[in-house]
DNA sequence: CCATTTAATGCTCATTAGGAGTATAAGGAG
DNA sequence: CTCCTTATACTCCTAATGAGCATTAAATGG
């Protein structure tokens, strides 16, 4: 032993930065020099960070200019067969064979009037041009038919009949279909099952899965190292957590109308919501006061402008917009 | 750089596993040799391990020869100030300056039927013995008498109005009074506000937070290296996911009572449960099927002995089993 | 100034979920 | 046969919530 270290492990911190500007649920990303794929800020882990989430906000600091507020740790992933997952952790490490490397993924929300931020090539991009069968604000997304299509052939290439039914059933819970309604929250189980069904060009660097040439015209734009992934359970745990938590606040400025509010909640959950009830709900929830002043640029009567009333964390142990989507598809 | 390795970080893999035997919820703990603390089963992840589950498992078998069932990720803790975070590794690591460890703790859930598994220094103990102040089963446990009055001394003592008016909204909060009512899944924010009241005797290896005269009276055993609070964040996220994952039956037997569900579910969320309520719940939820059999030793009428549906995992999405404490407190 | 359009806002109705309690059934112990 | 104990079946009431109708307050074009 050379007194140094005993493991060959290497830990990262990634960032999945959210914000939602003008109907669109945003990912803070950093476009690569040359041609590559887009990936979400991310550090490694060092001796001089004293807690996980300091470390990723520095990191997050130092590549984006961008200081952050609200932080949740998402998930700690560390499959080494996973696309990408060693080598970017190769070139950091000098060359030597770091055997092993995991990611401490965190979802971090910013305001829609926070700093744009767009310095050192971060730009933010609409998460459902990564996952557009995640969308069905307007009714089911054009995406969903080549979705659908590809996986029943996944289904249909299955060997024996048992393989094929199962297949079958995992497509039919992840996406929902007859009868079986769409869990909106399970983004991250749709995202597996297309991973496994050899449909997402990040995997096609996997032993166990070969890349099939049908998924070469699949909707979603592929991130790097496994990036795509994390994205997935920060949209399924945000899509979550604004049902118990006022995390929706978060993502808007100061004072805002309810209809800004609702479409916000409408962005992340990426389904339509039934305006008066959105109002009674946020309402009898006290989640927001008015502040007096008016929004005149509502193209009808003006809407009273509201802020977030803190308090209510403070009052009721779970506040949060436990809307459920309108069962017909489509905005209200 | 020695071409070995860059990075100063030990990776560990913990186990909160969780059995419920005889209306007790327990946790399989190992027992040290020279009179220190209980602690989790762990071992440091490996270039071999190529799934952290994988490693957990494996490192779960080896040191307490008991193969886990159901398994999901629950945290990853890396405060470098926090207690023995850094202790156990160093060790491991030969005694270098090993700079940085993160643990990346595991919830796993062994039926209850399933085998004893007391060997190599590993025993069931019942959680509440770590946490008394979370059995809320018959009434307000009596720890809660010391625990609020420590609280109390704690906030009273805080520098300033302004800061002791801030540590009593969090009191009432994380425990409930007059009013508010106490969120039983709230079981990390209550240990961490122990934590930081100086309260847990874990924490005072910590240099922020000096030992308090008045905590060695404090109920509840301490654990080794920060594992008390593995356990808790353990205890709140089970109590969130019975209400809609059905995880519970992978606590109980191939066949059982409702009163032995209900008991199960009871010891999980540390609240007594309205039993008609209950299996009208269950019942409607189609959880469950009956055996055909019967069982007799009930004292009472004989119970009909019912088993899990498994086949509404494939039904409904979020099948669970959510229920809320009875208002008056105690077993109905 | 008035009709029309566009949102905001207010309110009703029906259904469901869930908290609480009453009543009845089926065993065993004495 | 009576009492005790637990299982099981219902009833009642209220709060939450899905859906839709109605009204109000601005802007706009005639």
């Amino acid at each position: 032993m050379t007194g140094v270290v005993s493991s060959n492990v290497t830990v990262d911190l990634t960032a999945v930065i959210v914000s939602v500007r003008d109907r669109m649920p945003c990912v803070l990303e950093i476009d690569p020099e040359a041609g590559g794929r887009p990936h979400l800020p991310w550090g490694p882990l060092g001796p001089e960070h004293h807690t996980l989430e300091a470390g990723l906000r520095e990191w997050v600091e130092r590549q984006t200019r961008l200081s952050l507020g609200y932080v949740e740790q998402l998930y700690t992933f560390g499959d080494s067969s996973r696309a990408g997952a060693t080598s970017a952790a190769a070139e950091r490490v000098g060359g030597a064979r770091a055997a092993r490397n995991i990611s401490v993924a965190y979802l971090a929300l910013v305001h829609a009037d926070g700093a744009l931020a767009s310095v050192s090539d971060a730009a933010w991009r609409g998460w459902y041009e990564h996952l557009p069968w995640e969308d069905w604000r307007g009714g089911e997304p054009k995406s969903m038919r080549t979705v659908r299509d590809r996986l029943e052939y996944w289904a249909a290439t299955g060997d024996g009949d048992e393989v094929r039914a199962r297949r079958r059933t995992r497509i039919r819970l992840a996406f929902g279909e007859n009868g079986m309604p769409r869990d909106e929250e399970r983004v991250l189980e749709r995202y597996e099952l297309l991973y496994e069904a050899g449909l997402i060009p990040e995997a096609w660097y996997d032993d166990a899965l070969h890349p099939s040439a049908q998924a070469a015209s699949m909707p979603g734009r592929p991130m790097g190292t496994d990036h795509r992934r994390m994205l997935a359970t920060a949209i399924g745990r945000l899509r979550g957590k604004i049902k118990y938590r006022p995390v929706l606040f978060e993502l808007m400025p100061q004072s805002f109308t309810l209809l800004a509010l609702q479409r916000t909640a409408e962005a992340l959950t990426g389904a339509g919501l039934h305006k008066q009830n959105f109002r009674r709900l946020v309402y009898n929830q006290q989640l927001v006061e008015p502040t007096g002043d008016v929004e005149q640029e509502t193209g009808g009567r003006p809407a009273k402008l509201m802020r977030f009333r803190r308090e209510v964390e403070l009052e009721r142990p779970s506040p949060g917009v436990r809307m459920s989507a309108t069962r017909r598809a489509g905005l209200v």
